[in-house]
DNA sequence: GCTATCACTGAACAATCTGCCCAGCAAAAA
DNA sequence: TTTTTGCTGGGCAGATTGTTCAGTGATAGC
């Protein structure tokens, strides 16, 4: 859909500071309230801001512990497994890749040793062949949006404002 | 640092609605307003939600292609990797795992042809011995976290309320 | 048994923000 | 030239927020 420079420097601002209202949003911005609310309103009903979920830190919730698992899958077996992985809580998230039926799934556990019941439950199934898993130790770049968010912005937008 | 029953309903709530205020949110959990106000700042202050910054889809900015790229790092070579691989905007996460000086990344792009780029910029530096991608072709199970949630506040939390 | 502490309730207050409306203006498109 | 689009700046009622206060019940400590 393509975000010029407002609509870039509106998302830094919200993702800086999430609880501005649009008021304050405007402000900052330098553009009448109108503005920013029409913004905010096309970014969110275009789907390039997609909610404003609270982001939990599975950490705090007891959760320390995360590891990526490549799963490869039995040809047909796809939608079983997909089946069976939305229903562990431990699974944060799945994706099918390339490759013969393969799937990477982000877990996370109370503990090393915790980690093992999870993935015992993952693979709990017919229709994985195999897994391979991998302990995450550290995360030197956690999720972020901001520097796509400013490339986009740069080079898509042809400055509307 | 623990979540009881209410805890988790008013994080499934933030999470479905984000937009509803404190004063909405203790109306649906039936609780006062001050006692709503409470929790979500011991929630927020105990570092359980990290913050309600916005959502961005990749895909709504022009960059629809996701990748799971695994990079096997020279040993000693990790700090460098991490520092460039951090100045790449399409590198939207990155954590290091197991194994020998392994890393694991998210990358996004415009086009399958363009993950070539973003490919020839990540592993454009020294340290990086051995890179396997793959690309992401469904999300069966999108990053969640209400079912853990739940799960965390069931066996954790004592019912404070 | 008595008391301090804690979490919650219910209420009040001023300040602020939201949703909504309008008229005017300027630039781009038809 | 006329129309459309995006932005400005203003106003309004209604709702929400931040804050404070007193009262209550349960729990833990003395």
């Amino acid at each position: 859909m393509g975000i010029d420079r407002l609509d870039g420097r509106l998302l830094e601002l919200l993702a800086e500071e999430p609880r501005i209202g649009v008021l304050e949003l405007s402000r900052r911005l330098g553009v009448a309230r109108g503005t920013a609310q029409a913004r905010l309103d096309r970014l969110t009903s275009g789907g390039v801001i997609r909610g404003f979920g609270p982001q939990v830190d599975p950490a705090a919730l007891g959760y320390p512990v995360t590891a990526f698992a490549m799963l490869e899958i039995r040809q047909g077996q796809g939608a079983e497994v997909r089946a069976h992985l939305a229903t562990v809580p431990e699974v944060l998230e799945l994706h099918t890749t390339t490759g013969s039926g393969d799937m990477l799934g982000r877990l996370v556990a109370r503990s090393n040793a915790d980690l093992q019941r999870v993935i015992d439950r993952v693979v709990g199934i017919e229709g994985i062949v195999r897994a391979s898993t991998a302990i995450v130790m550290e995360n030197p770049v956690p999720l972020r949006i901001v520097p796509l968010v400013r490339q986009a912005a740069a080079d898509g937008g042809g400055d509307r404002s």
